[in-house]
DNA sequence: GCTATTTATGTACAGCTGTATATTAATTTA
DNA sequence: TAAATTAATATACAGCTGTACATAAATAGC
């Protein structure tokens, strides 16, 4: 149809008439799009001609990329996962250099947290909410760090010959507490962020020593 | 200024033309808002526009009322509220009659679920996302859940002559180890749900043993 | 060099949103 | 009973949304 100038919004920056310039890549979007989520913005939140605002293409553009900002959606917990192995490379590292793998990996969350790492900061968020997709696909990253707690977990207590109650439940009740207080933390300046940081490892110390205890009689006093 | 007729959605039901019929109140908002959070929708989803129309109210009307979605977001909150108090009472009187506080409080917490209770689903929900003040007032109502379940905490612990390592820090890994697995069980059917109840009770389980082994004694050997 | 294909843009539209303004009916008050 | 107040509706509008359609430019193949 002709036209007459109505819908525009595209009146600043360079005019960029039209046709083929720049090959806009997956990885641009994702990075506008991570750009936008600033703060405690929700993924929900993004609209698609938003992010393509953002990235600097026309809405349309955005469809050669993603089918939809459902599948925009679930590229950015893929890529958040990478935070995740991120965290864990890093506590084991320091783990190798002695210390305790408690203190270790609450550590090197708090210090991506305070890095305000927004694939982080995105897994924290968007656990509950969102499309049933993008809540397993979150559920999914947090498997991960937990299938590696459990087996670092495994591999010490051989090796130190310390009993393990139900590694599997053991390492699930440190991650799950690990993220929720990680969430609150969000929230926080600095500073408390430290002082959770200690209540924290205190709590997983205590789930630790129940693992152990539960391990060696199994007729403990019940509360 | 004179109308030509556009912007009408009453097509269907009563005319009603106009003036003041049914004097609508802020209860029958609020319900209508529930009864639009289904499965998974998030608070934030909820528009001024859909909620009057679940309403049947005009969209103007809906601000005699609320100031903005917001307020009614956070009065939806409070609403939650009185679910988890619910909750409380109702493991009280369950642990009352015999039993571990641990599991009544799960069974509780699970019936709850299953009952799918609207209010304790956005108390799980709503934890991360949401404006600062959203997520605020959800906090409080958990922290009244942690404090309850600490004042429990004492009262059992005195009464048995068991002792409680940081009374308040198992409270609240309780709590809050409670409330994700409960968020991971909204996205359940309900035998899936049954089984991570037990691995639940598992996982409670040991936070008390270690808080107990760890008043005992000190300088327990660590991982 | 010509053509076909790919990748982007431009325009348009219908539907939703929050809200400003005016109107109408019921209630309260005098 | 008449006037004032209150609580609802109706209309309108600008702004956003996703997407269909047509067009333009750059590249790839021959």
């Amino acid at each position: 149809m002709k036209a007459a100038g109505a819908d525009m919004e595209n009146s600043d920056q360079a005019p960029r008439r039209a046709g083929r310039r720049p090959e806009i890549s997956r990885a641009d979007i994702i990075g506008a799009a991570f750009g936008l989520l600033d703060g405690a913005r929700s993924l929900a939140s993004l609209s698609l001609r938003e992010v393509a605002r953002a990235a600097q293409i026309a809405p349309n553009s955005f469809y050669r990329h993603f089918d939809s900002t459902e599948a925009l959606a679930l590229a950015l917990v893929d890529e958040a996962g990478a935070s995740l192995r991120l965290i864990v490379g890093a506590a084991r590292g320091r783990l190798s250099e002695g210390g305790s793998i408690i203190r270790s990996s609450v550590e090197v969350f708090l210090a991506q947290l305070d890095a305000e790492d927004r694939r982080l900061q995105l897994l924290l968020r968007e656990g509950a909410v969102g499309s049933a997709e993008v809540r397993q696909a979150v559920e999914r990253q947090l498997q991960y760090f937990e299938q590696e707690l459990q087996a670092d977990l495994q591999r010490i207590a051989q090796a130190r010959r310390v009993p393990v109650h139900e590694p599997r439940l053991t390492a699930r009740a440190l991650t799950r507490l690990v993220f929720t207080m990680g969430t609150r933390a969000l929230d926080m300046p600095a500073p408390q962020r430290r002082e959770l940081a200690e209540e924290l490892v205190v709590m997983l110390r205590m789930i630790i020593a129940g693992s152990q205890q539960r391990a060696a009689e199994s007729g403990a006093k019940r509360i």
